[in-house]
DNA sequence: CTGAAAGCGCTTACAG
DNA sequence: CTGAAAGCGCTTACAG
């Protein structure tokens, strides 16, 4: 007994097998007495069509390849969410892909998921790797990069200038008083987009050039080594600027061990708005960076495109904005 | 210029269709100077096989489907790590899905998996849903079951038992000579059945029932909110086991704003041993679960059954361990 | 070691 | 509103 294809559901509804496929597709093109039977036949069957097949026939896959830095990470979590809440409605299935940070993981990855037919592919981050470039650019699909902002996108970026949300950054450290500060972050484009900013922005001020800590990963633990690192090369350090809120983290629980009074001593601060920064003590100061609705704006772009609209905005600036809280506050303040 | 097929790379291979395809698949059965022109063609056009005629055809996906309760949850993402290191190797790919913890979610979800035609099914979680479990079963392909145990599984289980650890969490509060507990959890079966498991440790051991908080979702702030509640309704209370280190963080952080000392006045544990646990003060006590290695074997289980050897045993029990850090440490320990 | 024929289960494009 | 024919791009099973 195996499974039932699309023929025995006509069979027992005593039509023709493309009548069965109207009434899953297009149903008000069918007489309502004929998809009664079908919908009767269909659920008497348990009938599940054969997606690959139908694939195969239509070019068109329902599916939207997702391409991800990594999955552990829940900052992604909410881009997901956003993107999977928007292209649900519209029958289309997320492949989710990580490349594990490395450029030939995601050519990997891509080959991978081309091979699925995907009707769209929305990327975590800006693709640089010009081999990868050349693949997307030949795949005759709609194309999103997400996560960044570039001038010119594969296809359509939506994101937020994670250069500017350094340089926000700097200012905000600066407009309270400290000068000599850090940066920490990992091996990735927006980290290092995050640190470019951030340092030109205290160059332009007259400020010292920042130390910075290169970290693999976003574990708390990374975070408290770099924080020990940065107070051992440059103990006069007066705030650090943690590409995210977990390296963040990290920074104020060595500063605790150590003895090192936050905001007073040393100012932290984190990029992702993640609820533990909140709650600890100092609350944590951060970037809050829309990652729910990149994803949401992704699937509509993506909706948009396969109806076949008028392409619009080739980069969509969804912004950023800093939530002071106490771990940067002025010295002055207390 | 769509995309080239199979057909094309043949023709400037100089061979047939066929041949290719053994390339692709089975390399050792074409003669080298052949597979030499054919790899060739393959890399000179940038083929990329359609999976989709390919799964028709062979009634082969390469697809491992996975449901899980939600993916903004990092427990599970070791999991998902497993799984993806153990079937990668087979060059299986994972079709995530997630139900958010609803059975009508998983059903759908099952139904547009399954239209997918994957070769096998992971879950987390034990199904008991009725009409899920039919579906399942009818489904002629191996579908393991993960993250508990259960008598009597689909096909087979991979996990620990969730009764037991929370009856080992029971008993690790009364050798610490703390008898009136308390137990916070959300509403899913493994939670409810820590819940389970732990009231009846107590119950055996004649110490009175423990007081339980329903939360919704494992964020921090739940976490507090049900400490609060449960010193509201029961001062006296000397303990609490929370289903999730990250509502656990919540405890400790609650208690941190209210002043109550920890453990001396309450001890406070949680399962899942994350990393935020490790770092805070005082460190958190949590019930260590095989998360990555229940990905591992499931995939394992899977490579193995599509390879058609015996099936094994039907319930794996891979265990747990309790790692004692200072948040629950005896009053005489001061 | 290699290939011609048939078919996987759908949908498209057309006809009526 | 409904259906017969052809075809999507592969692989299986067989033959040589």
């Amino acid at each position: 007994m195996s499974r039932p294809r699309i023929e025995d559901v006509a069979a027992r509804a005593g039509t023709s097998p493309i009548t069965v496929s109207r009434v899953l597709r297009e149903p008000a093109k069918v007489a309502p007495a004929t998809r009664a039977r079908v919908t009767a036949a269909i659920a008497a069957l348990g009938y599940i069509p054969n997606l690959s097949a139908s694939s195969l026939a239509s070019r068109r896959s329902g599916i939207v390849g997702l391409l991800v830095p990594t999955i552990d990470n829940s900052i992604f979590a909410a881009t997901v969410q956003g993107l999977t809440d928007a292209v649900a409605t519209a029958g289309l299935q997320l492949l989710l892909g990580d490349f594990r940070y490395s450029d030939e993981g995601e050519r990997a990855l891509v080959r991978a998921l081309v091979g699925r037919q995907p009707d769209a592919l929305v990327v975590v981050g800006v693709v640089r790797d010009r081999a990868l470039r050349e693949m997307l650019l030949g795949l005759d699909i709609p194309v999103i990069e997400t996560w960044d902002l570039t001038t010119r996108p594969v296809d359509t970026v939506v994101g937020f200038s994670n250069r500017e949300a350094g340089a926000a950054m700097a200012r905000h450290f600066m407009a309270r008083g400290r000068h000599r500060l850090a940066f920490v972050g990992g091996r990735d484009q927006r980290a290092q987009a995050r640190a470019a900013g951030f340092a030109a922005a205290l160059e332009r001020a007259g400020a010292p050039s920042p130390v910075t800590e290169i970290v693999d990963g976003a574990a708390i633990a990374e975070g408290r080594r770099a924080v020990a690192r940065i107070l051992t090369i440059a103990p006069k350090t007066e705030g650090v600027f943690f590409s995210t809120d977990m390296l963040a983290v990290g920074g104020l629980i060595e500063c605790q061990h150590c003895n090192i009074a936050v905001p007073y001593q040393l100012a932290i601060a984190g990029l992702g708005d993640q609820e533990i920064g909140r709650e600890l003590t100092p609350a944590l100061t951060t970037v809050r960076v829309p990652a729910y609705e990149i994803g949401k704006n992704a699937g509509e772009i993506v909706l948009s495109r396969l109806r076949g609209d008028p392409i619009g905005k080739r980069v969509l600036n969804l912004g950023f904005s800093i939530v002071e809280r106490e771990s940067t506050q002025a010295r002055s303040a207390k």
